[in-house]
DNA sequence: TTACATTTGCTAACACTGTTAGGTTATTTA
DNA sequence: TAAATAACCTAACAGTGTTAGCAAATGTAA
């Protein structure tokens, strides 16, 4: 009996080593540069043991997965537990939402499989600057025939773009969770809120 | 003269032709499944020939995230020409936008480097649901409490989750390309916007 | 205490990957 | 015809994830 439980609880101490020291990696130099055989020259085991724990190197990187959105969760539940009143429960999820995102980047980046192969689209790239300056034209155009000198034009192409992207995202990562049409809705109605918002 | 000239015409054809293998390649498999070795097998050259065209593989990666780039460009240009009222031209653009990620699936996950692990998150994955559920009881709250029985709670929570989510993403993969307090505004500003349509 | 069974862990290999050094062959220029 | 250059290949380096098969340690039962 005792053995037994002395002997999974090991095996569960194991188990945790490599999580906490893959954890490490990833923190340390990106998920990319997480290896089977790293971790197990870390824990001090050999190459398949890590294979007795998980599955695959996958199946570890999804268990930060998942522990972002229990991580997640609890931040939520905190905001929204500081109000009543649910606008000011939906604003604070948001904001936690937003500091959840920022102070935990690698779990985040795990979670909605963020930025892969090329990265550094930032600097010099002209195809974005250009894209940019497209879609930014009409709005400053908009906001002219409006009179509404006080818009920040780059605040509105940000926000245009981070509904257009995060829908789309949402729709690749999760798909077919929901249907097509259903994010054309979606779409329509923030779309129309943005401009509303602009005039 | 001539001589050269023929000779940068067959290396451009070289070029050509590991771009259209590789995006056959990423079409066909992925593009995690792209391979320096499978493009020098099926265009008949060895692997270092690849390398006298392309510095790495991220750089023919790059190639279609830039193509993206181009072709999205085109398809907005071509959207903003068919209205002159900027309100009509915004969505249009948007409509634009939308129709492109959707044909060109491949190109916008290489443009925003959506997709990479932890794919499949979609499947019984209760951490999910659990946010969802979460995120949407106060905008169901809300909704009562205002006696909007019309609004779709469901959509409601997929317009929100990707404003934050898409404007996430932008930071994360344009890092530092904007700062994090204009990134704050344009949150606050489309929370802000959200409620108020939800009111 | 001995014999068997089971768990545990290892070595070594398979089949890949991106990348590059160095040499060979063919073509062009002097 | 000889030197220079470009084109191209072989073979290797240093990794990667994954697994088959074997050895040793540990537990259980006779």
């Amino acid at each position: 009996m005792g053995i037994t439980d002395r002997r999974l609880r090991q095996k569960e101490e194991v188990r945790q080593n490599i999580i906490c020291t893959a954890w490490q990696m990833v923190m340390k130099d990106g998920w990319h540069a997480l290896s089977i055989r790293k971790i197990a020259d870390a824990i001090e085991y050999s190459v398949p043991v890590i294979y007795d724990h998980f599955e695959n190197k996958e199946a570890i990187l999804l268990e930060f997965s998942k522990e972002g959105f229990r991580i997640l969760s609890a931040k939520i539940i905190e905001a929204r537990d500081k109000f009543q009143d649910p606008a000011e429960q939906i604003r604070s999820m948001a904001d936690a939402y937003w500091d959840f995102a920022l102070n935990n980047l690698e779990h985040y980046q795990l979670m909605f499989g963020i930025g892969m192969a090329c990265c550094e689209i930032s600097k010099s790239m002209p195809e974005q600057e250009n894209f940019r300056r497209l879609v930014s034209e009409p709005m400053e155009e908009l906001a002219k025939k409006n009179q509404r000198g006080d818009v920040n034009i780059c605040l509105k192409y940000h926000t245009f773009w981070s509904v257009m992207h995060g829908l789309i995202s949402i729709k690749i990562v999760g798909n077919s969770a929901y249907d097509t049409e259903l994010n054309k809705l979606v779409l329509d109605d923030a779309i129309s809120g943005f401009i509303k918002n602009l005039s």
